[in-house]
Order: C-alpha cells, then structure tokens, then sequence
DNA sequence: TGCGACCATAACCATCGGTTATGGATGTCC
DNA sequence: GGACATCCATAACCGATGGTTATGGTCGCA
C-alpha cells in the first residue's frame, strides 16, 4: 500500500538519467536491484512509470506526471529531517539539572550559571524539581543529567559527585515545643520525639536524616512521611514529629509557628552535585567545573 | 537512511493516540510489532520521539517537532498518489490505434471515431502509424490495443479481427511501363516483373503482397523492399519494380509517372480492424462495434 | 497482595532488498 | 553477416526487515 522514501530517490534517479546502469551506480546499487525495485514500485502504483524499449528508456506519460510529486515528498522528507536534526543539536546543548529542595544558598545557582554560560554560551540549562521520593533527583532515570542531592546517594557505584556545601544541621520544632527556648539542642534530647521521615524509596538517605547511626540502635520513632518543604511545614505545625535538616535550607520551614536550633553532636551533611557514571556529557563536565569554580571562590571569599 | 513511508504514519498515529496498544489496533497490526517500528523510526532519526513512562506515553520535543513535519510528507504523498491514480484514470480511457498505411476510404476513420465517442464521450482516441516492419501495426508488441491491418496476420492466434473491407488489388507501375496502357491486367502477365515486396519481418504479409500463392511454384523477383509509401513511390518510377496494392490505396501511389492499373486472377484483399485476444479491453470491443456499424451503414447505403 | 493495563522483549517466520551470474535483444564494427 | 558490446531482465541465493504470538516487568488500583 505505502511506498518505501527510498524507491522514490530510485525512481528519481532512474528518471532524471534515463539509464538503469547508470542510474545504479550513482545510487550504489547494482542494476538487477534497481529494475527490480522500479519493477516493484510500479506495481504497487498499478501503472508503468518507465517505457524499456530495447536501447532506451524512457517516461511513461504517468511518470512523467509523477516525477514532481516525487520530487515534492523528497523536499518534504528533506524539511523534515531537518527539523530532526535542529532539535537533536539543540537537545545536545540542553542541559537538565535536578534538585529535591531549592538549593538557594546566597545565588550559587546564578553563579554557577553564569560561569558555565561563560563557557557554552549556546547552551541551555534546565532546572528540574524532583520530588523527595528520588532521592537521585532524576539521575537514576535518566530525567536529569546533573542534579544537586544530599548525601549519601544510594547505589552510589552509579554515580560520581562534587561536594558543594558543607553545613551543620538544625532541629526544625514548633515553636510551643519544650525545646524551643535552647539556643542549642543535644542530639540526646531528641532521640525519643517523633521525627518526620523521607519515603522509604529514598533508601539509605533516610536513615541518614533520620540519624539513624546515632542512636544506638534505638530505632526511630516515625511521625509521618514527607514529600515536600510545604508538607513538612505543615506536619510540623501540628505537632507530628520534627525534622532534621542542613542549616542552609533553615529558611524554607522557618515561618509562623516554626523554629530551627542547632543540634550538638551530629556530623554536618554534605550538598553534593552529582552526575551519572556511565553518560560522558561535555554538558556536564561543564557545568560540574563551573560549580567547582564558584564555591572555590565563594570559600576564598 | 531514508525512511518508509509507513513509518510516518505509524508514527502519526502513536502521536495521536499516544497510546500504544490503541494505535496499533487503528493501524491493524499487533502492539509488539509497532512498538519495534517505532523504536527503529527513533533509531534511524537518531532521537527519541516518545517518553514513555509508565502509564502514559508523551511526545518528546523532537518529536512534537517532526510530527507537523511527517503530516506535512503524507499530505505530500497523498497529492503523488493522486496524480498516479489520475492518470490511472485517463490511461484506462485512451485507445491507441495502431495502422501501417493511412486508412482512408472515404470518412472510414472519422464515422468510427464518432460513432465511437457517442459511447464513450470521455475516452480518447490516439491514431499511431506504424512502419512496414511490423505487419500487426503494433498489436505484438502491445503499443497498439487496435490496429487497422492486412490479412493474413502473422501469428494469427493471438489476434481476432473484424474485417472491413474487401476490395479488388492493382497494381502499380510506373506510367511508361509497357502494361501501362492496359485498362486491366492479367496478373499472368505481371510474373516475370521484377516486385518490391514488404521486409522479411512481415512473414506471410509478405508473401501475400507479392502472390507468392498465384505463382504456380515459380519464386518472385524482388526489385527491392520497401517500408513506406514514399519509398514505393520512388522505386517505382526509378523502375525497379512493381506493387500489388488494395484499390482503395490506389491514390497514395497515383501521383506522377505511376499509374495504377486493375489486375485480372486474383482474390480481393481484406482490411481488417484486428485486436489481441488477450486483452480484454472495453475500450477495443466498442471501437470495434463502432466500426461494424460503420461498415454495415456505408454498405446499405 | 493479587490483578489488570500497558509497553518491551523473545523467538520465530515470510517477505523484502540486496548480491552475483546469466539470459536475451539490439545496435555496432570489421 | 557474425563476433561483440551494451543494456535491461531473470534466476538463485542470502541477510535484514517487518510481522506474528507468547511472555516479562512495572505501575496503578482494589
């Protein structure tokens, strides 16, 4: 029923040489599969596109009539392509950046940007919200290819990092909360509240905010699961637990009703920005270098 | 490199749908076989055109790109295939003619053609002389679906015929031949002539035009051969020979310095309105009953 | 936790699109 | 007129393509 887009650059060519050998070799077939072919078109059309009388060939009069429609699918074809291949340079040259929480921190996004645009400055960078329950932010399906996560990554083999921050953590609590009037909480005191957990698909990550590993294998208390800044404000509000986090994000929680003090005897967590092992993406390596770049000269500064 | 066609419309389709299975069933072929086609499609565009993720199928940018692209070369084939049924279309409604010698005879042609067109108003007549070579005027090698000729026909199983006219020979001599002055002719008289005969490739026509058959065993002499009506015309006032002709062509011969004279002692010559046997065609059966009419009419009258 | 929906993969098979070798018709040259 | 060159068609064969059915894996849902 449907014609191959390549019988129609066969009978094109047949048509505007006149010569099945000739034909042919421009084409880089042999001879016996070009008649063939043109034999095949032509009877899927129903009707005789060409005129081989012994020593020449020539249009049939429903060739002839043909040969510039031919022509038109071919330019068709050709404007096509070549949307395909705009849209595959300009894919090239995008870059999508994932992040579970607003990575704020006093215009390290800005900066960071600006200084790979320096670079490539046809490039465009995209930035992704990926919600908390992958904890890869995109990399692990592919949907980011560099993304802004805490550490420690699970299946961490897959990927390699940059660490971009280092900060202690705070304590997010209701303002009411007994706790509240401290300048600084011990660790201790809170080992017995509820806490306010990432979902279980976020693996080791939530255990890591959830301290875990300082507890002393007292497992912790879970007062709900959170997915966003917005619910975690919320659970907080009414009371569900309290929630660990680096000082850096502390103004995403801190409105009415919400508090954060620092917390003693924690290590301090790490921002990382990182990228998939196996994809080699000058994009990357781009925009890794550039946020290298920036928190050197932010720690100099 | 190139692409099928099909492959755009699968490719529309999916883009319509946006749903596999669904397509597939609009396109009646199995799901696994389209998702291969499209897979492929992405492989030689080299880009993906969908997302699927689970649950639901969404067009990539590239291929929000290319699918005006693709409707744009359907659009494209279609008006092709529409010129190619088109002149589908006209080609079934032309008849082409096939004579060796101009017809005339009085209005012959013209009566036919309108009898004919009276039947079929929209089909189109093409008349096609054909040299002396080819004594079937072109039924044998098919570019003539009808044709005006002599009998006997060579190979004469593969045609039928319908015979329209029947007319007593001359023959023509040049006007200082000795016979010249004669009303009539005895063909006793004319053997020892020298004759111009048809090429060997006219078979029996041949023989025919030279009464091989009222020898009585005795080969002809063969002053030369000729393939058109010009050609007989010089051989014959250069003296090399003379010709059997049907009276009714008489005039094509009786210009200057030959004469046409009535031969005694031979059997009438029959014109014939011949067609292959094997091609049905009902274009070729109303010429044909339009030239019986014809014949019948001007024979009453 | 089993189930249904849906896309991908696997295994298999006919047709397609290419190859080389050969045939047959025609025009050419000695 | 016969050997030869040219050129398109056919034959025989082979890997790739495009379809099938059966099955797998993932996700949403009751």
């Amino acid at each position: 029923m449907d014609v191959h887009g390549r019988d129609l650059r066969y009978f094109v060519a047949v048509a505007e040489e006149l010569h099945f050998t000739r034909a042919a070799e421009r084409l880089f077939i042999s001879q016996p599969a070009l008649s063939k072919q043109i034999q095949m078109l032509e009877r899927t059309l129903g009707v005789a596109l060409f005129d081989r009388s012994a020593k020449d060939v020539r249009l049939t009069e429903a060739g002839a009539a043909f040969l510039p429609q031919a022509h038109k699918v071919l330019a068709a074809w050709d404007r096509a392509w070549q949307t395909i291949e705009k849209s595959k340079r300009t894919q090239a040259a995008s870059l999508t950046v994932g992040m579970s929480t607003s990575v704020g921190r006093d215009g390290l996004l800005p900066a960071i940007r600006s200084r790979f645009s320096e670079q490539l400055p046809e490039a465009r960078i995209t930035l992704r919200q990926v919600g908390w329950e992958d904890p890869t932010a995109g990399l692990a399906d592919g949907s980011s290819a560099a993304a802004f996560v805490w550490l420690p990554l699970p299946d961490a083999r897959r990927f390699q990092w940059a660490v971009i921050v280092q900060e202690p953590m705070v304590v997010a609590l209701p303002a009411r909360h007994a706790l509240a009037g401290s300048k600084a909480i011990d660790f201790e005191e809170l080992v017995a509240e509820p806490f306010l957990a990432l979902p279980k698909s976020a693996g080791p990550l939530r255990d890591y905010w959830l301290a875990v590993e300082q507890r002393r294998g007292q497992p912790p208390l879970i007062g709900a699961e959170i997915t966003s800044p917005d619910e975690t404000y919320e659970f907080i509000v009414e009371g569900r637990g309290v929630c660990l986090l680096a000082i850096g994000n502390a103004p995403s929680l801190t409105r009415g009703g919400v508090v954060t003090r620092r917390v003693r005897g924690l290590p301090p967590c790490q921002l990382a920005l990182a990228w998939r092992r196996d994809a080699e993406n000058p994009l990357v390596r781009a925009y890794v270098a550039a946020a290298r770049e920036v928190t050197r000269d932010s720690r100099a500064g």
